[in-house]
DNA sequence: ACAAAAGTGTTAATAATACACCCATGG
DNA sequence: CCATGGGTGTATTATTAACACTTTTGT
């Protein structure tokens, strides 16, 4: 079955059980080789990248619709989420099925919610699901580089804004580190996120006040020089620095 | 004709023109007596308080709408808004419009954009709609002796929890104060939004420093005591201090 | 005269920033 | 030995906060 067809097989479907024009679109940011990615979808039909987003069921709440997207799409469950933009352009999506007549679900007018997610990369494998090729992860840096379909580039950019702002008043890595980390791998993700150099000592110092980190009795070893210590958050502590805020970074 | 008649009568208009299953709520601030206030609706129908929100055209953009329905409901224009939240949850409109069949276009499920905006209540007339018995602001401390449509109180908490971190980062004033203002109204607003006292002395160092303010040739007469300056905001730098951000307060 | 307003000085506490040094250790 | 990491000291600068005093001026 070509991806043209699948396509319109699908869409009576859709209209049974979803909301029309609206979506939810998940930005979700992973950290890996001291850079930020973003999980993206290439579909079949048209071949470009895509937010892993989805619909909104009818008899579904819109933050329970959001989870499980995220789950249908990219297998990911348990994750930080947070609404950060609505994108409503009447014409945000009006070229990308031209190809099709106006009966399909998928060419109406969509207004899309915008989640960003914070995920862990190592904690699950990437399955590309019916509708698409590849499920991959791009670096930030490589997105100047690849075709984004409609206004997600935008999307995406609105999401790095928002975690950028909340960084500064709240913590972030949870679900971007793996469970176990090293300081300096963690300065790396402010720095990344901030887009500017911390000094190591004054990092040490602020987030060993927040005591939102339990140092573990490893090391990583097998690097060339001196093994550093291994850390985890301490996830009450960590959960009520959420609720508090930080001092700013 | 009844109210129940009118919304009957206006619901297959309302399907020709309009996107099911979404609306968008603004809440207007306003600031008077030393207090923030709130625009409300009261509905004919059922004589419970609304926000004065409204439905998307098929044919517009989402940000034309909310200016679009602020100008229709209210007569607001030039205003400041902003989106703070999306309020989806399946039942949220339940029971509302109980008392109608499913046909009925508002009875649809709502997702709802929440927008939040800032006004001088001196600029203009309160004029309660068709569908409205009137227009009201209602100062926040009275909030809690009314009776709100839905899930309109949770709506308005979000909106001015937003603010609240807002004026944090960004001035605020522009639209809530009148053209002409005095320091201390300016402080008293501030006091107000942030829920605490502030030190003048203090208050009045920094708000200069952030250069936003215009001194006037003239003083505000008529009091018992000492004729107090007149502000206004320098426009050019107010604009830019909303780009850059201010320190905290 | 009184009370509100404008403007300034001062100080203490705290936070942010930048550097520099020490030690430890794996290879 | 040396590069990296861990840990600490310290000086500088800004920011916040609290308070107190002066001067101005409308009624």
């Amino acid at each position: 079955m070509d991806s043209r067809q699948q396509i319109l097989n699908r869409s009576n479907e859709l209209k049974e059980v979803f909301l029309p024009h609206l979506s939810a679109d998940p930005v979700i940011f992973g950290f890996d080789q001291n850079e930020l990615k973003v999980l993206l979808l290439k579909m079949n039909y048209r071949k470009q990248w895509l937010l892993p987003g989805g619909y909104v069921r009818k008899d579904e709440d819109l933050d329970e619709a959001v989870v499980r997207i995220l789950k249908e799409r990219a297998g990911i469950t348990d994750v930080y989420l947070e609404e950060f933009g609505v994108f409503g352009k009447k014409n945000r999506s009006e070229f990308y099925f031209e190809d099709f007549d106006e009966t399909l679900f998928h060419k109406q007018r969509f207004v899309t919610i915008g989640y960003y997610a914070l995920y862990n990369p190592d904690r699950f494998n990437l399955i590309a699901d019916e509708f698409s090729e590849t499920c991959e992860w791009i670096y930030l840096s490589k997105l100047p580089e690849i075709v984004l379909a409609m206004d997600h580039r935008d999307i995406i950019e609105k999401a790095l804004l928002t975690l950028r702002e909340k960084i500064s008043h709240k913590p972030i890595g949870y679900n971007l580190l793996p469970e176990k980390f090293t300081l300096s791998e963690l300065q790396k993700l402010y720095e990344v996120i901030l887009g500017k150099e911390l000094n190591r000592g004054n990092f040490y110092r602020k987030i060993k006040n927040l005591g939102i980190l339990k140092k573990l009795d490893e090391q990583r070893k097998g690097g060339a020089h001196k093994a550093p210590d291994l850390y985890s958050f301490d996830e009450e502590n960590y959960l009520k620095a959420l609720e508090n805020g930080l001092s700013s970074w």
